[in-house]
DNA sequence: GATTAAGCGAACGATATGTTCACTATTGCA
DNA sequence: TGCAATAGTGAACATATCGTTCGCTTAATC
């Protein structure tokens, strides 16, 4: 029987925040020397200037200080994202780049620490399975598409993931806009030919 | 300072390859039912009925073993996939998608232990090299590529790669075949937009 | 300046790691 | 068959990390 969360023991002091706040940065900082997996705890609150005690009346433990800074990332791609909603664009592969650019720091953290995993599960999921929506509603008259939608959908968010990574394990020299200039180029001739859909 | 390599200590009687056989299977069947760094190795000798010096006898750590069964496979993948070598494909993604059927047992292993994240980064980094060298060499006389080549392959791979990671989490009901039909229906249209060559 | 919430850090039990060593089991060769 | 040589065994050990506890200190707020 799990005991109470303790999640639910964050208090909403100013203390806290700045607390909160040390030990997320501290993280990061740490991701970027050495993979996630091999950070000890003593090494984030030294590196944080914070009591043993003070990390466990915050955190469950490691895995839950990172969900809580992937969390509040997602938060925020979220805000950039989904606003504008129906019908604005088919796929917010320029919202999604812009996103990432403003947040390249705690990214690239997620890259060296070995971490970014289940962020781009996560990421690949949701936009799969809008895009999958997007492209139903938008399929032409006539033939049936020659690839499962399903699989299109897989096959564009593998597309915009894929030059994402390249993108950052270069460390980002070329702009949002010509990323996604790349990734229209390369993603619409097959969406065309394959489903009619024209991006 | 590290010390001699104990790797070396590896010795090459029956018995051994027989020990080290069995602790391979053990990660793998632990792998399917939890996290691979949740895994310790005591479950890892248990579950191979072996001593826990014998373990370190024949692996540093946990992480030793682990590496040790990925080389084996992106050994056997090599086999499958260079020696045709020049000329026989571009993209050797049916030979890939093949092999990764013979071997699914491992990949699935790998995929439910959330372990497959450095195959796949070595994949794509071999696969890209290689896709690179062969659309230069067969680029077209007229207009260059819309789109950079370093790009395009890594397009490419990311596209073959997506797929793959589809098929495996839905336990590969479709045929080896039935995945590169779609694999190359969505990616040659854009090789041809983009670079004008033909697949 | 008294009250209250947050942080501190030493100490603890529990668990995992990697090593050592005296002992046993298996193999293959004389 | 018997005897080295090699491989495996497992208890015991030192070490490290984890997550918790608790008495104490610090710093906001009224």
């Amino acid at each position: 029987m799990p005991g109470p969360d303790r999640r639910e023991a964050r208090r909403d002091d100013r203390r806290s925040q700045r607390t909160r706040q040390l030990l997320g940065a501290a993280l990061v900082a740490l991701m970027l020397e050495q993979r996630y997996d091999t950070i000890t705890v003593q090494e984030i609150i030294d590196r944080a200037n914070v009591g043993r005690s003070t990390f466990y009346a915050h955190y469950l433990d490691k895995e839950d200080l990172l969900q809580s800074e992937i969390a509040a990332l997602v938060t925020r791609l979220g805000d950039h994202v989904d606003p504008g909603a129906e019908g604005k664009w088919i796929i917010p592969s320029l919202e999604l780049l812009r996103h990432v650019r403003e947040h390249y720091a705690l990214y690239r953290a997620l890259v060296r620490g070995r971490a970014i995993e289940p962020v781009l599960k996560t990421m690949q999921a949701q936009l799969s399975r809008q895009i999958e929506v997007h492209l139903a509603g938008r399929l032409p008259p006539g033939p049936a598409p020659t690839v499962p939608l399903p699989v299109v959908a897989q096959y564009i968010t593998g597309v915009l993931l894929a030059l994402f990574q390249w993108w950052l394990d270069r460390e980002m020299p070329e702009s949002p806009e010509q990323l996604d200039d790349y990734f229209l180029q390369l993603v619409r001739p097959s969406v065309r030919a394959t489903t009619g859909v024209e991006i």
